[in-house]
DNA sequence: AAGATATAGTCCAAAAACTTGACCGTCCAA
DNA sequence: TTGGACGGTCAAGTTTTTGGACTATATCTT
């Protein structure tokens, strides 16, 4: 068989992880455009994924996304740009800025979680949900056999 | 819990996707780069996952790897400009081309695929072949539950 | 307490990557 | 045999990421 026949029908690890990863994406975003969130990019996910009601300083979120600091800065200032966000003083380093949700930014947490709780159980329900246990707890497996990004700060 | 926390602690589905594929992808172009393939970057990857030894169109490549035509004539480029592929004429559609790996692209085929069957089989060794199995099935019934890219051509 | 060193974040310029729209040649079906 | 679709490319513009430098604050060492 060709190998490319071959790495379409029997796709490799590699293959089937940047498949899933870019799907949910897709359906992620594609869900919050529907919803009035149509001015936030897959890029932004970076932030929104880890945002948090208390506040997070960029430098976590850089470290949690795999990107550098600067990324992370330029993501932060169209975001805050787009109301999802605001920048404030972090009380226990004067260094540091503490990113906090804004109202609207609190609604696309709540929203994009529940997107993905929504493929997360619409998956469940294909397997089965001990089926469905097994490879969640084998996915987390996969990734923390694997190294991590080695970016700036690394996690 | 904090948001934050939790998704760094007990990842969501997205949240794992794009770490394994980031991490799979990490480690076998760090593999190549140790192996004297030292000139090849992550965007190459769309082509090189689905080369093929008797050659393969770009648009056929596109649409495999999710890119549009532009996109992945511009990464053709490139790997021609390093020695990895030639455009030859597709004697089967004279608007086609076919892109054919050189000796040094069927080496880095041959090496990238080993380096993703040394990951599966590490995890395989870790999560038993039988689960490691159920894993791999499961994994091709997420992705395949989500709709794909959608890009100019669509597979 | 002072100085050295590390850390948090930002600025800027350049490189890399992707997109949009147009275009030519070839195929194919009415 | 002609009109529309397809395969691929070109060129321009936008978005995204990177590398290097810089300020301010914190921390460590003596």
């Amino acid at each position: 068989m060709r190998r490319s026949t071959r790495k379409e029908q029997e796709p490799d690890l590699g293959v089937l992880a940047v498949q899933l990863s870019a799907r949910v994406q897709r359906e992620i975003f594609a869900r919050a455009a529907e919803q009035g969130f149509d001015d936030v990019r897959p890029r932004h996910g970076a932030v929104l994924a880890y945002l948090d009601e208390e506040g997070i300083r960029p430098g976590e979120l850089a470290r949690l996304a795999g990107r550098n600091k600067q990324t992370m800065g330029a993501i932060i200032d169209e975001l805050e740009r787009l109301g999802y966000v605001r920048r404030e003083p972090d009380p226990a380093d004067r260094r540091a800025r503490l990113i906090v949700p804004t109202e609207r930014g609190l609604r696309v947490m709540v929203a994009s979680d529940q997107y993905v709780r929504d493929i997360e159980q619409s998956l469940s329900a294909r397997l089965g949900a001990d089926r469905y246990a097994e490879f969640r707890a084998a996915l987390v497996q996969a990734a923390a056999s694997l190294p991590a990004s080695g970016h700036d700060t690394e996690g």
